[in-house]
RNA sequence: GGGGAGAUACUCAAGCGGCCAACGAGGACAGACUGUAAAUCUGUUGACUAUGUCUUCGCAGGUUCGAAUCCUGCUCUCCCCA
């Protein structure tokens, strides 16, 4: 993997850069949809190149062993071969499952024992196991095995947990240096500053993970419920820490307010269900603002969904359908939704990414922050 | 023509003397959702001069301190026999 910085923003740190990559190249400021179980919910490869201008995709450690396991991934040839994305695939270690699924789980030094959700069986994630899995999964961009802890966290927790995955970033580094890829091109690991919302944590935590010198870096534990000015904060110092020359990438974030904050903080990369599970529950994120599509007043208005919107839906489909659809649990509202979003959430940041080249990002984002927060 | 069963809020459907403005489901309406246990979850759903009052359980009477629940008549629906 290669990036590099290819503009500054005069008026922020946020930037435009290249990353190279044997699947291709990825234009920063990137959205990367998520795709947990081997398919970004509700859209065809072929809708996700075309029609969303997706780039790269996520997929999850934790769910793809579980099913279809791994066996058959290998198989397929990875998960590219299984899916047919020809893209950047990034794959999250199961760190965030620690979090998610924490009442099916229990964490020691060696990893984490998980009780699957699908049918109770117990499975051990430990770094060496997550890089493992990911080998053969087979994703660009593989993640350290993290703890990714909840808020309010406490302190004394915070830091334990904070050093557990800094112990655990060692062993996933020395694992993923004496494996090889199963398929015949690069992959590269990303570790996670963790640490909560507490200052000092974070920068330690950047400092360590800075150190590991890999090719990008992550920051985790932060979206997790913790006021939005908190998390901002908190990546702002990590951001300041972690080198300019390598991708940062803020795991789980978030809203089109919180990514174009976080942009303007240094970020490089973001990833968030919220675009393709929130189309499914009837939200839809426009440049003008928020809608809710079941909302009774989009009973009978018959325009386009979205006049600006990039996707050939927003002209194609009118609100009232939409909604018809969306109310009677009918399979195209969650596709029509869901591509609006995610075209949305990557017309977002490619347009970042022009106004950065502009040198006109500040006001842009000024300007965009006051429409993207309406409710319409 | 004879016999039987039933009519409950937008719909279906519990309740069968007081704990009933009435279980539950659907629908409708609103909200939540941030490295996906999520095409999921939560709340509201008779009216109002609203920590209380009023009007509701086919219609009209009656019994009772008290009725959606018991009695009488009527209207309508469904089933079986002729």
């Amino acid at each position: 993997m290669d990036f590099k910085v290819v503009e500054q923003d005069p008026s922020s740190k946020a930037r435009a850069g290249l990353i190279d990559t044997d699947h291709g190249q990825i234009e920063t400021p990137i959205f990367m949809p998520v795709g947990t179980a081997g398919t970004v919910k509700a859209v065809h490869q072929k809708e996700l190149v075309e029609d969303t201008k997706a780039q790269i995709i996520l997929g999850n450690t934790y769910h793809l062993y579980l099913r279809p396991g791994l066996d058959i991934i290998e198989t397929a040839g990875g998960l590219h071969g299984f899916n047919h994305w020809d893209r950047p695939i990034l794959t999250d270690s199961g760190g965030y499952q620690v979090y998610s699924l924490a009442h099916k789980r229990k964490i020691t030094e060696d990893g984490v024992k998980f009780a699957s959700h699908i049918d109770g069986s117990k499975h051990l994630f430990t770094p060496e196991k997550a890089m493992d899995i990911q080998r053969s999964i087979g994703a660009d961009i593989m993640m350290a095995f993290d703890e990714c802890t909840p808020y309010p966290c406490d302190y004394s927790y915070a830091k334990k947990s904070m050093e557990m995955t800094h112990r655990w970033l060692k062993r996933c580094c020395d694992h993923f240096d004496k494996t090889k890829p199963k398929y015949g091109y690069s992959q590269t690991l990303f570790p996670i500053v963790q640490g909560s919302t507490y200052k000092d944590l974070r920068i330690k935590s950047a400092e360590t993970i800075a150190e590991a010198g890999r090719e990008g870096n992550a920051i985790g534990g932060l979206s997790v419920g913790e006021p939005a000015e908190e998390m901002y904060a908190m990546c702002e110092i990590v951001c300041d820490i972690l080198p300019e020359d390598k991708p940062r990438y803020l795991m789980g974030v978030g809203t089109p307010a919180n990514i174009l904050e976080n942009i303007a903080l240094g970020v490089d990369m973001f990833d968030c269900v919220m675009p393709s599970r929130n189309a499914r529950n009837g939200m839809l994120f426009t440049q003008k603002g928020i809608l809710n599509m079941r909302n009774e007043k989009w009973k009978n208005d018959h325009s386009v969904i979205d006049p600006d919107g990039t996707s050939f839906v927003d002209q194609f489909y009118s609100k009232a359908y939409l909604r018809h659809l969306l109310i009677s649990k009918e399979i195209l509202g969650a596709q029509i939704a869901t591509l609006h979003n995610l075209a949305f959430y990557l017309w977002l940041v490619k347009e970042a990414r022009k106004q950065i080249q502009n040198h006109t990002f500040g006001a842009w984002k000024d300007r965009m922050l006051k429409q993207v927060t309406q409710r319409l």
